[in-house]
DNA sequence: ATCTGTCCCGGGAACGGTACCGAAATTTTT
DNA sequence: AAAAATTTCGGTACCGTTCCCGGGACAGAT
């Protein structure tokens, strides 16, 4: 824009040649002399020549654009993940459209839309909290954009998914809580319709089951992450009737509140209560007790979902490739009884 | 793509009517009779039609695009900024695209140069750590591409900022310690040659000056971000001389981590030293004792930065308006003695 | 009956590229 | 020397819009 962008004629008309020409020699085609190439790049460089991506994009139809729905990017794990689509896509010579549901579905639905008519050339999608439905991505396929889920996928959809071991890690951090001796684990939940918060849920429960310890409906709560819940379930878990010996909180943060409270109420950690969170954030190193937490792989998932969306978006074959990243379980003082 | 879009000539060779009038139908422009509106609106309707955006960029030259620069979404502060940003460009029917710079020059450079091609009709940029140089900026400015700097902006530049009072609030930060009864605070400094950084220093410095407190080169320390330097500056603080007895930290998570070293060595928080954070961050109030802090208003810089944004890119007037948003002061246990 | 004005509408030129097709120029082959 | 092959280039259509310009229809005014 501005005062007078020099454009592809402009280079042909001052050089008295086609416009073919000097499209041909700026992308390196074959079919032009080596001496009106180096005429057309050198007159190119002088008149500060910029392509304008918006004409090549309608010729093309296709935008090198990919599309990006998150819940929230104040979320760490998601930033984490944007942080590795973005490196992915950018070396690939991809832009990236971020687009916040902010955990809501109509949001979502809203997102999908601007990025469909921006025609980006394929989606990377974490679906948002209260997202329960999949028509809105079943439109896009539809219409054959390619389409990747990561972390908070929608297993009914017949596309790639990349995903953690939420079952695994959750049964071997409520393992881990048993051998530390507990016998009365609180298990904070999500909400069950999200394939992980299920897939969390049972690690604990078959957990429990494995090492013959009853499971308790009063022990496990669900979030419903609005302020003040944390201190309203510990109140509840730790008011009613006999008191837990181990919590698994559903991320750091609810974590480190729960254990304020708890110090408050003069209790001892792990001693009294063995605490493991969700996501490793920086912060589990800087309190007392250090916090065990569970270790996301945000960066490698963002990684792999662009990777595949990549290849999904050259070969044009359509893949239902799922891929699993391993989550990791890191023990601090917070869990560590012996 | 994909199948067949319907496109604006496929609706007028079914309704027999022209292109041009099916575009005025559509744009509800006066041009055209109600009748053949309603009909044409119709059809659309039914065969899915989708305007094709990038036609209508190309035509248009305008993309109805913000590019946005941040050093990192990992940063809360900047992921809450853009959370402003996107609020206030979506409800305005603009599109957003978010740019890493991961705190390097260079990449800061790819950014503005893929988002320029890009032809957004507008830039928000917070510049890196590195950056101490503003050609490239200067070089957007002189094609006419409105720009914004926000938070770290670049004061040489004549363009609109919108910042927020380091200065005043550094001085506040100070003298609150000072009140508590600190005669010896130590300050950690970020890049000098950030506005940012320097305001804060100054605030510091005055503060100091104003209540005849002398200025002590070695209670002041450059945090340089990597990995163990808090540690390094920690013990270089409290084992050279005379240790300090209060902390002004550059943010949360490093305050955090100076106090759990201090504890770890049996010092007593607030009663040997005060220590006072920078961000706000959530877990503040989940920290034994709870740490005091300077809430950052990044949601509003960011609605105010877009703001000012849009006016400039629909009014085509430059303007240099600088907009100045209050920090806050949050004290908690950690710096309260009284 | 002619003129003026309003209301609708169509034709076509852009926007700035890319790509196909054919042709001229040059080289190689027969 | 003629034919064939190859290299290099120009012409032009097209991507899907928007918008200017001009023209036809129809009303009311003269």
């Amino acid at each position: 824009m501005s005062k007078s962008d020099s454009t592809i004629r402009d280079i042909a008309r001052t050089l008295g040649i086609s416009k073919s020409t000097v499209s041909r020699a700026l992308n390196n085609h074959y079919d032009v002399s080596q001496e009106t190439a180096r005429k057309v790049k050198e007159l190119a460089l002088k008149m500060d020549y910029q392509p304008n991506v918006l004409a090549r994009q309608l010729k093309l139809q296709r935008t090198n654009t990919l599309g990006v729905i998150i819940p929230e990017t104040i979320n760490r794990f998601f930033a984490k993940a944007v942080g590795g689509i973005q490196e992915v896509a950018n070396s690939a010579g991809y832009n990236v459209m971020i687009c916040q549901s902010n955990e809501t579905l109509t949001l979502e639905q809203n997102n999908l839309q601007t990025l469909m008519s921006s025609k980006v050339d394929g989606l990377l999608v974490s679906v948002s909290r209260q997202t329960d439905r999949s028509d809105h991505f079943q439109y896009a396929i539809n219409k054959d954009i390619p389409l990747v889920f990561f972390d908070r996928i929608l297993e009914e959809l017949a596309v790639p998914q990349v995903y953690s071991d939420n079952f695994d890690i959750s049964f071997q951090g409520t393992e881990h809580l048993i051998q530390q001796g507990c016998k009365r684990i609180a298990f904070v939940a999500g909400p069950l319709h999200l394939f992980n918060s299920r897939n969390r849920l049972n690690g604990y429960l078959e957990a429990l089951k494995a090492n013959n310890i009853p499971v308790l409906e009063s022990l496990i709560v669900q979030a419903n992450y609005q302020a003040g819940h944390v201190q309203q379930y510990t109140r509840h878990l730790f008011d009613a009737g006999e008191a837990p010996d181990g919590i698994f909180a559903i991320n750091d943060i609810s974590a480190l509140e729960m254990m304020h409270i708890l110090k408050m109420r003069g209790l001892q950690i792990p001693r009294d209560v063995a605490v493991l969170g969700f996501n490793n954030e920086v912060i589990c190193d800087f309190v007392e007790p250090t916090l065990s937490s569970i270790e996301h792989p945000a960066f490698d998932m963002g990684v792999a979902a662009t990777r595949i969306l990549l290849k999904q978006i050259s070969s044009k074959e359509i893949t239902q490739q799922k891929e699993l990243i391993k989550s990791r379980l890191v023990i601090r003082e917070s869990s560590r009884r012996y």
